[in-house]
DNA sequence: CATGAATGAGGTTTCATTCAT
DNA sequence: CATGAATGAAACCTCATTCAT
């Protein structure tokens, strides 16, 4: 390994430890209440180091989403390109479970992309970091579909467009994670985010079977 | 009228001018970004006239929450004391038409509700603002849950608690709406909010039909 | 009475209704930190009747001077009038009691006179009531100076002019006052004010006799 | 040197800046028309610099109390330690001193202390700075007291309690300071400050002679 | 005369970002 | 590369004062 090599992965490992400060700051404060000095003390550095990293406080809160959405399609392609047979509903709880484990890696996802939305944070992006997440999503999009494409040939789900079939996964766990988490607003500490997934799927299970 | 009361209504009114004004700029540009000077423009009143009919920005933003949960209960309760014969498809139907009049009556219902979230707005609220929150929130709840108790008893409907049925309404309309808005990450203007909304009941509509 | 002598009155009373909750408000939380819809509500009237009565802010936090030093005034007079026999530590003793009768009528005496001297405040005054300020002022030290100069030439007191030590007086009133208010930060709730001011002035007493 | 202990010294300079220019600027236009803006401008600093060193507006001018009241402890304890045999009138000649040169170090040190009895004032501080200010008065009222009691025992003094003495020293040299600055508004521009405190002090010391 | 809703200037304070060391 | 003190723009919010009713 040469020295460029070397201050390259030291590089990569300095991005990680202040990302993974940054996520435990954002989730705890929220996106505004955290400051990049929060940030900073988290992660045992000065506030003037995470601009040598980051280019600013929108970039390094996007650069969460790229990290998610890497382990999401890392997971997904496993699941994809699986040779085993192909079971609807296993198919189904595995997708489920995948999505579960998403949020556990990263509890902060969606907060994430909701922040995204802001057109103002978008304009802060660089367009590298931009196309990346583009590239991202569209891609696990895809590797959904794939799923329900396998599917609908078979004959075991209905005939619906199988990139309508992903984006009503993401809806679901996207709501139910929204939703299970606005909850504690009437229920302070109940947390029924893993029950009501797997409910949900299970009812999405049998919508889709014909 | 007595005077008293042409007050009290004046004074509502101007409440509900500067919470029109506030949502357009909140859609717009988000809660952060979101200057109080911004929707004193919009609503074409000076900054200092919007503290006195509301004691902060937090609780501004938090009393639209208030105004979209009693539109929704309100459009529940016709439908749950509807005399009509019940019929398990229409009545998901008329579920998933009352979700996206919601949405449409004000888009921002699930940036609010994200918002509410963070411990930090809620610890601005007054009481009483909070204390309504959780009321209308549980009320909802409720309702809805009542529809699928009564599909329940009559045999229609899968053997789940109603409560938790409610719950994966709630988790569909949150998260179509969610992803929606996040999907313009990928294809910047195509909207498909009422066709994946159509396409998730159905699917639900069906998975819970025994 | 005619009506105008009866408007005249009523307008007056009017204005000490407003000076008695000024004073209220005032001492309890400061002269910045009172607003003047916290002294209209003490007054039960509504915050623009105030300006019908005071200029601004400033004018009506100073006539509560002019209130207190008539009061000082008055008694003075009595006392530079009184036919009886010049006792010198009688007239003493009667200063002092004067001075902490002018303490209970009104304990904000010494924080109005601070505030009187920054010039930003008295530039806001009108004329009339800068020069019955001043007025007042000036007589009331020539008052007091009276009695000592009395005192001199019978030879009880020591030979120094009359209003250094009227000065003396009002330094010791003013200190006592200022330093028992003071130590509340050491000694939270005590307060010797009575008992120190006698002990003042007795050294005083004790210290200009021959 | 270690690079700890400059930095710390560095530090303090900082603070020392800010507070001569504060003194400065809040003696020009009193506590409330003087801004932290025109302060920052004083000290050729930024607003934002100067909580960097202080909390908050009212911290910063408590501080300045702080600063006189070590002063002053400062010189009374060399006063107290004197080796050299006890004079009375001596005594207080040098206590006069001291209470002239503390005026002259800082001529703000009675508005503060006025300042500081709001209780809206003192719930902005830390709980620290509190503690100092109370400890300092203490102790300044407590070395005062012991030069009294010397007196007292030696026969010199009137047989009063010390520390009812030092409150009188304390009551004149606030009441002379006080007065003198409030007549500014009689006779303009003179001032006979140190005058005044000599004759005061001239017949407190005969007052408190046996 | 009295009201009190509305104003809007201006205050305090925060914090993302920079840059000399 | 790393630091962290300093910046200064901009936010929220207050409140003395006005004026239409």
């Amino acid at each position: 390994m040469g020295i460029q090599e070397r201050k390259k992965r030291e590089r990569e490992r300095r991005r990680q430890q202040i990302m993974v400060a940054a996520k435990r700051v954002f989730s705890v404060r929220g996106f505004n209440k955290a400051t990049m000095e929060d940030i900073a003390k988290e992660a045992e550095l000065s506030p003037g180091t995470l601009y040598l990293y980051f280019k600013n406080k929108d970039e390094l809160f996007s650069s969460l989403s790229i990290r998610i959405l890497q382990y999401l399609n890392l997971r997904l392609e496993h699941l994809v390109n699986d040779e085993k047979e192909f079971v609807a509903d296993e198919r189904i709880g595995e997708l489920r479970d995948i999505m579960y484990d998403v949020y556990e890696f990263d509890p902060l996802i969606l907060i994430n992309m909701f922040h995204l939305q802001s057109s103002d944070t978008l304009k802060n992006l660089s367009p590298q970091l931009l196309a990346d997440l583009k590239e991202l999503s569209r891609n696990s999009l895809n590797l959904m579909s794939k799923i329900f494409d396998e599917g609908i040939k078979k004959g075991d789900f209905i005939d619906k467009h199988p990139v309508a079939l992903a984006d009503i996964v993401w809806a679901i766990f996207s709501g139910v994670v929204l939703w299970e988490e606005s909850k504690r607003l009437i229920d302070d500490d109940k947390n029924y985010l893993k029950e009501t997934l797997e409910t949900a799927f299970e009812i999405f299970g049998r919508g889709i079977r014909k």
